[in-house]
DNA sequence: TGTACATCAGTGAACGCGCGTTCACTGATGTAC
DNA sequence: TGTACATCAGTGAACGCGCGTTCACTGATGTAC
């Protein structure tokens, strides 16, 4: 352990689980998170299924890998997007949605697996965590951007909401370096909802076979209707790029 | 079978089938859709495992029936509630909102089977259909007798919306029956998101484990958004019973 | 620079389990005369 | 009303499959002297 270097065996080994974790992601795009099998996955690395324990403690090791990996690469997705992307909020919340979008239809079943239904009997573990936020933590940060530039219209207060749940944005406030009021948060809330929820239905295949020919522009109606809900100005008809998808 | 009484056989073979779909949803609810095993009800039902091939073609059959069953169940509860709820569409749909998140927390796994990943190598049948649709149809419904009334508010045209899509808004239109322009469309369209958005996230436990203390006020949070979204006038705070949930 | 040794990737057999589905059968039960 | 027969629920064995995980092992490869 004295060389700073990664020795070829060390090498070898990152390669081996790399392509592991891969062949995971395969299997569970044709055949569902519960059915993820270590043998499978060792027939398919060509070796015998005993030998795949040399780099996975177990079945459930490996679908927590696959969830950190997912949620980082999600999450990777939405940064690179938003790279290019221009300065304006509106924007920025628009190219976060379509990008959650397009990389849950790259990768259904991967998406599934971290937004889908729970897989049976695998509990995934507290640290999942920190990947775990990285969407929603942008999403707010662009509200929270708006905001604080005067970009958003804050609503008059229409709801109820108690202490204990005012505490709770509290923390939240905190945890993201937020400066928005609990309304423009409850917004956001909405907002990151039916992200998730417009997602699930396009990846899932939910809506009817035939009712919408296209669900690009059902989810960009979608998201206009957001924007609208956080206050963000009306944008006008003809400055809505759908071509950019 | 000149007799129209269903006689004692054909009233043993219905309890049976009701005892396996019975036994069929326990299985749902404690080893997730894709463990659901003929062999596993069968054991439960206290029978040997071909047996079961007397009342059920195949697994997928069965799954079949619990997802038409499923939805059946929750348009029924959604109908039970909305008896009792007052003529108000805003308080219709609130209840019809609330009823299927009691719905889904009440039957985790059925809900999961409904709206959750689809359970690989299973393919609902298109004689899903009709059941399928009846919480929608409860949704638009009430949007609709809203927008006839004169109850909300229409928004001026804030989004472009393309031939195609316009008029598979005209098939819906005619499908339901509604009277309402584009733009209630389209915000009846993001509640529908939302709502089993939000109710995703409950059942399914994916806000953070400490994150809110009261999910039930964060459901009901979402809904007030979504009425103002739909251009229901604003609740006043003091109206909003939240003890009847 | 060469060699001995430790490391460790991969093997193959085994344990005990569960699955869907088919098939020839037994025997109870309902029904037609 | 009584009996013969057809119906059909349920049996038990079998086919061929896949799974997670353990364990003693072989033999190649990297490393320390």
């Amino acid at each position: 352990m004295s060389s700073d270097q990664p020795g070829p065996r060390a090498l070898a080994r990152a390669q081996t689980i790399a392509d592991i974790k891969r062949i995971g992601r395969e299997h569970l795009a044709t055949h569902g998170a519960a059915a993820l099998s270590l043998r499978a996955v060792a027939r398919d690395l060509g070796v015998v299924s005993s030998a795949v324990y040399r780099y996975v403690r177990s079945r459930d090791e490996l679908l927590t890998m696959l969830v950190v990996d997912g949620y980082n690469a999600l999450g990777d997705a939405v940064d690179a997007a938003l790279i290019d992307a221009p300065d304006d909020p509106a924007t920025r919340f628009r190219v976060t949605a379509r990008t959650v979008r397009e990389w849950a239809l790259a990768e259904p079943a991967w998406y599934g697996l971290l937004f889908g239904t729970p897989v049976p009997g695998y509990d995934a573990p507290a640290d999942t965590g920190a990947p775990g936020i990285r969407v929603v933590a942008n999403l707010l940060g662009i509200v929270d951007s708006a905001y604080r530039r005067g970009q958003i219209s804050v609503p008059t207060a229409e709801s109820v909401i108690t202490a204990r749940t005012s505490a709770d944005f509290v923390a939240i406030r905190e945890q993201f370096d937020l400066a928005v009021p609990d309304q423009v948060i409850v917004a956001a809330l909405t907002a990151w909802t039916t992200l998730f929820g417009a997602v699930n239905f396009d990846v899932f295949d939910m809506y009817g076979r035939d009712t919408f020919a296209d669900r690009a522009e059902i989810f960009d109606l979608n998201i206009d209707q957001l924007l609208h809900l956080l206050g963000f100005a009306v944008p006008r008809p003809d400055h809505v790029d759908r071509s950019v998808r």
